[in-house]
DNA sequence: CAGTGGTCTAGACCACAAG
DNA sequence: TTGTGGTCTAGACCACTGT
């Protein structure tokens, strides 16, 4: 392993590395007593071994409950790409879940009525959800979508939904992005809480248009979804032409 | 400051936060002991506050060296975007340089003929480079050039040279960014080495081709580019059409 | 050489989650 | 209640960097 020179955490965290590609996602891995005790070593030196697995993505640790395998999903984003959550999730090998946290409907402010190219004022939706990966959490959006495209919205949209199936089901629409930002920055407190992650350690931020190739350039949606890099292996690729 | 509940290492970090955001890039920091003297408490609570920092990006630190303010300049990529490191550092006001490490002439693989759009077996320029903010590693590149586009090219790069301005200077080429691939990857160990990273960190890889747009969709160059993400703060948009 | 961060030990108390 | 990880202390030795 050439492990010879390098510290004995990083030895024990190569050999977990290979211990863990064996289990199961969702596995739980040992504690971190356990793994002093079978090392011979002390409990921090036990904890730093798990903290560089954490690092590399390769468990997710929380006070109380234990370390357990972590699976990281690729998620990619390209114009035209599907932007839906879990199909995209599906088709990785995951099982999506979405749940919404608060829909609220209000006049436009001037930035959120550029984006959506309608006139400051009109009414939108304001679509706040948290979205899973096997049960566990890996991201939250905060949706604006025009009121006038989508009566009686609320009734149709329920907690767990898909927002592309809605869209598709209830209003013929099949959005595609027409436009993307992504960036990798310090996640802001309050999301962090909403990610349950502790301190502040940096987050996807993804900013997205939607629009609905059958409706004149309406923009359908106006979305921007922080994603724990830890859950989703995100992929942004471009092409200029075609 | 509403950090009653928080940990103390979080705490002085917060503060630390504040004091370095007063300070100049490259600037050094308290060490450990000085920490840990200044605020009555163990070296490794010190360590701690430091780590915080790091790991929010705005400070590096090395062993033997010490720690110092960090800067984090936005880079931006998107279709049509100059691909010149150079320009983007200084526009984001940077001082940029690149050294580099090795210029070799070989027959192209089926992969990167594929990628250049040329045939298996033709006569490719595999440059690899290092680059730097403020003198601070940043990032290294593989790229990837046809060799038949490029005569003498050799004895007309020089080892500081921005390959954009000897493209532009020497051969007429102002070439454009048609297709890019980014991903957060675990650093690969030899990359970890050429970027001085610890461990086997989190790193931006970027895959991208360059075309010339007065050369009939002749690809230009292929390069693969490692970025630090506590060096750059990678920023990917694109549009769907214009 | 002195100063830096890197690693490691042997303790301790705590907050949190789950049964 | 038990076990988990989170934090913190008081030491120690080491490798690396600069002078």
């Amino acid at each position: 392993m050439a492990d010879e020179g390098k510290p004995r955490y990083q030895t024990i965290a190569n050999l977990l590395e290979q211990e863990l590609a064996l289990l199961e996602p969702g596995t739980q891995v040992a504690s971190e007593h356990e793994l002093a005790k079978r090392f011979g070593m002390n409990r921090l030196t036990a904890k730093a071994a798990l903290e560089e697995l954490e690092r590399r993505y390769l468990v997710r640790r929380s006070k109380g409950r234990g370390t357990y395998v972590a699976r990281r999903l690729p998620y990619v984003v390209s114009p035209g790409s599907s932007p839906s959550w879990s199909a995209s999730v599906r088709t990785a090998g995951g099982s999506p879940s979405i749940a919404t946290v608060s829909l609220t409907e209000r006049p436009a402010s001037q930035a959120i009525a550029d984006k959506l190219k309608i006139d400051k004022g009109q009414r939108v939706f304001v679509l706040v959800r948290r979205r899973f990966i096997d049960d566990l959490i890996a991201g939250c959006t905060t949706s604006y979508l025009p009121g006038d495209l989508l009566p009686r919205f609320r009734s149709r949209l329920s907690d767990d939904a898909s927002l592309h199936d809605v869209l598709a089901e209830h209003y013929g629409i099949e959005p595609v992005r027409t436009w993307a930002k992504v960036e990798l920055r310090p996640a802001p407190a309050d999301i962090a809480v909403h990610l349950e992650l502790r301190g502040a350690p940096m987050v996807h931020r993804l900013s997205a248009l939607l629009e609905d190739p059958h409706a004149q350039g309406r923009v359908v949606e106006y979305g921007e979804t922080w994603l724990r890099p830890d859950a989703v292996d995100l992929i942004i690729e471009f092409k200029q032409s075609d």
